[in-house]
DNA sequence: CGAGCATCCTTTGTATACAGAGGGCTCAAT
DNA sequence: ATTGAGCCCTCTGTATACAAAGGATGCTCG
């Protein structure tokens, strides 16, 4: 199971720890899975193996083995016999997602409030405090307030130090990544989620494993609440 | 070329209607595939392209196809100069993956309660009561018990109605299908199952929630506490 | 006798050639 | 004009040839 962090927002953020010797279906791969996920390539887009390998820059056999990673991601589909589909994301889908997020954040919140280290919860509850000034500092602030929601992500993940779990939610997050850019820089969600994350992190700290599963479940209740309202709006924009 | 990519596919109980034409990379991962979970592929056995094209039929290229799948499912792990691996699964794993399973039944049994036509469930009920004769019928019958468990979660899944669940959950059983083997037949166990999930049953139908996350619960804690108990004791026997 | 280095060999990663299947297009008949 | 059938063409699935990377082994030097 190949795991591949890259976070697609425009930022720069790789260090760039040289030039890695990358395989080309491993090329492929992520440059098919950042323009599906940036929605540069939308759901619905048809494509087709030459045209794609011509395009990245590649043979045909390292972009199959490319699309078969897509697939098992659940990011395209194939068509018989007509190259393979980018997957479309509807709001059914974003209900349905969001009812494997709630069980899978539950769960990794459990289990991070019993096995935490409480100093790296801590350490994050500062952040987490003085995160709402972030939100005042235009674009970049925005940016790194969701790169602190990152890090406690990873912490829960890596508290929870189950693999299985980590795999399940990376897949789900991969899904959400191509949701988020619409309900993106909502200030007074962020300002209510920062909170939602205090009592979340606070209930790891204190080992409280059923307070910080139920924090979880109203946290994604709001986000999906939020989400949903935001589409809706987008929606009836777009009908104006 | 009509290739459906049976992606999350349990293979197991396709009724078998003739060989069809199958593609040589479907071929090669659903055998392989069998192989690991039955166990004839044992976990740590390292594995070399050219052998296993060679074995099954194929040519390296949808050998390779197959592998990667079998990668995404992982039920193996690549090595970086020298093949691939069965991936191990040791008690600390099986520990994991009930920990998803927890979190992964649980939300599926509330999703049905919610959603359920009860006169599926009512038919279930139904043969679940009578299940325990089927114990007393030796193997055939300890089978045709095994296909009502499988039933069982086939209707769950289907009334849960959430195809993200069902893909997470159909990974974790593939794992678990690797388990059963060791602690299979233990007649007392199994006849306490079949209460358990007469009481899941009975809350689906109820549409009580809670009911059945709850039994969901207790029944899977039991489970894994029968499946440990049984590796400890093989663990034992093969010390002797 | 041990350690380091170079070389060989094995095995993967990639490209390309070929075959078959499926869909679309055209042409004709009603 | 519309519909059906047949043909062609495109695109996938597979095989194989080639290249490069990594490890193991043996040789040499200290």
């Amino acid at each position: 199971m190949t795991v591949v962090y890259t976070q697609t927002d425009s930022g720069v953020r790789e260090p760039v720890t040289a030039s890695e010797p990358l395989t080309a279906s491993e090329r492929a791969y992520r440059q098919l899975r950042v323009e599906i996920l940036d929605g540069d390539l939308p759901p619905g887009t048809g494509l087709l193996e030459v045209e794609q390998a011509a395009r990245i820059g590649v043979s045909r056999t390292p972009l199959r083995a490319a699309v078969a990673r897509l697939i098992s991601d659940g990011l395209v589909a194939g068509r018989s016999g007509r190259g393979f589909v980018v997957t479309e994301i509807s709001i059914e889908r974003i209900r349905e997602l969001y009812e494997l997020r709630q069980a899978l954040e539950e769960q990794a919140a459990r289990l991070a409030a019993l096995r935490r280290d409480p100093a790296v919860f801590r350490a994050l509850r500062e952040q987490f405090v003085s995160a709402p000034e972030l939100l005042l500092q235009g674009e970049d602030g925005i940016h790194r307030y969701y790169d602190l929601i990152d890090d406690l992500e990873r912490a829960i993940d890596t508290a929870g130090a189950n693999p299985y779990l980590v795999g399940a939610l990376d897949a789900v997050r991969t899904h959400l990544s191509r949701i988020r850019r619409l309900a993106r820089g909502n200030q007074a969600r962020l300002r209510a989620a920062a909170t939602e994350h205090l009592l979340i992190i606070d209930a790891i700290i204190a080992g409280d494993a059923n307070l910080a599963a139920h924090a979880t479940h109203v946290h994604l209740h709001q986000s999906l609440t939020s989400v949903l309202a935001a589409i809706d709006e987008e929606t009836a924009n777009r009908a104006d």
